[in-house]
DNA sequence: TTTGTATGTGTGTAAGATACACTTATAAAA
DNA sequence: TTTTATAAGTGTATCTTACACACATACAAA
């Protein structure tokens, strides 16, 4: 039997090198699912849409691709215009490109994910007219396909958590073994049994403990922690991977 | 302290409207890393690129998105047009926008990976000038950033084998387990046991042993097997995560 | 009939995951 | 000063899963 794969003929190379120019160019939009942690609850920062169409619905926030940057400056640019903030985490998700996802225009969106500690960056009482933190369960229904974009950023999410002590990125410097372990379950969605989280924390051998307590949570007080990123960069090296 | 989010001005607005059109258009490349096997080997497939730059160097196939169509249909296209062939696992990989990437024109490209039988296929002999198969372990230096792509491709394909029985896309319809030890020793590019490894495949329950032999690989012959389907969804909807 | 070759098969051991309940430190209230 | 209420902190036994490991068998070819 003989192979199937046919090449192009020249006729169709010549037709390809046509559109290499102008045809088919696209616009390029970046969104930007922003997680953020509050001691309690995992939140997500959604902006409300001030230009149509979809004008005053929630949104991601998003902004389109310079040709005179890549797709991971743009997100910073993006989530810099927005929150101030740089040095954030922020991951590539997915490619979005449904023929009609955006109905006022033909456009591509590369959504991008960003863990914020909302604590220390001052972020707690937001209510800038435009932009506001959910909490995750209760976020409204989003304009275009941001609501797919938030599914799958979660998975992700969930996935990292549980390989990467990336809950980290959504801490405040200083954190209680109970903030770390409400954080994983927020992620997980579901109950961790105190003990056996602790346990498994401590085998990961990437915390130091602080002399230092946390009075606010309760009367005994809880003994602050802080990520060892030397110490997880040797983890690291040593080839482990982290499994909560 | 107040909150940092400023959002942008109307007039930033304004001149995004502006961008919302043509400025910033650019082309939207697809690229494919295509994966087969042999019974032996993990292969991937390549073309030998026939336009300027870099032209007669080695590449993954690709094409550009078309206005009309999403990257999915684009990818498939692609695929199909080379390989002649349909119904492919392929997955949306990621998405690579150095400013660079391409020296003769603004390109960003996505990426996906696809999965093919190559027996099944009449693969075996290919060997038209353009398009080759190529040993894993022992393929060429590509064109611009598509070594980059393969790499992260590789990375995506193990944790897929890991965690989605997705070797059985690589093999012919009836294989012998030790071909199916073969492609994941291929994939995971380590030795397995071999009465381990039957053992946890035998555990996931979703072959079906048949009563008929591979004879080419043996004296004493060896009992083929196929994937079941309808077992395998039934162990996705009890929430079954595959790990071998 | 012999020989060579890849196939096929089970168990003991170590490591890791999970389930589980009481004491303690402290602030606030009495 | 004493009592009380609250979340923090701590260890072990059991189950499950992962891993290491070696020999007999069926068959084709010589």
């Amino acid at each position: 039997m003989k192979p199937l794969i046919k090449l192009a003929s020249k006729e169709e190379d010549a037709k390809e090198l046509q559109y290499y120019s102008k045809e088919d160019q696209v616009l390029l939009a970046v969104d930007c699912i922003i997680f953020g942690f509050d001691k309690k609850n995992l939140k997500i920062l959604l902006v409300k849409r001030d230009i149509e169409p979809q004008k005053n619905r929630w949104s991601l926030i998003g902004g389109f691709l310079k040709k005179s940057e890549n797709l991971d400056t743009a997100a910073i640019r993006v989530l810099q215009r927005l929150t101030g903030l740089q040095h954030v985490y922020l991951e590539q998700l997915n490619t979005y490109s449904k023929i009609d996802r955006d109905p006022g225009q033909r456009t591509i969106s590369v959504a991008y994910f960003a863990l914020i500690d909302v604590a220390s960056h001052s972020f707690d009482g937001i209510q800038i007219d435009a932009a506001q933190w959910f909490n995750l369960k209760k976020s409204p229904q989003l304009v275009f396909d941001h609501n797919e974009m938030v599914e799958d950023a979660i998975r992700r999410l969930k996935r990292r958590a549980l390989t990467k002590p990336i809950g980290f990125e959504l801490l405040p410097e200083k954190f209680t073994m109970r903030q770390l372990q409400n954080l994983y379950e927020s992620i997980l969605d579901k109950k961790l049994d105190k003990r056996n989280f602790i346990n498994k924390v401590n085998t990961l051998n990437i915390l130091d403990k602080l002399y230092e307590k946390d009075m606010s949570s309760s009367r005994k007080g809880s003994f602050l922690y802080q990520f060892d990123a030397i110490k997880y960069q040797q983890k690291l090296d040593e080839g482990l991977i982290f499994k909560l």
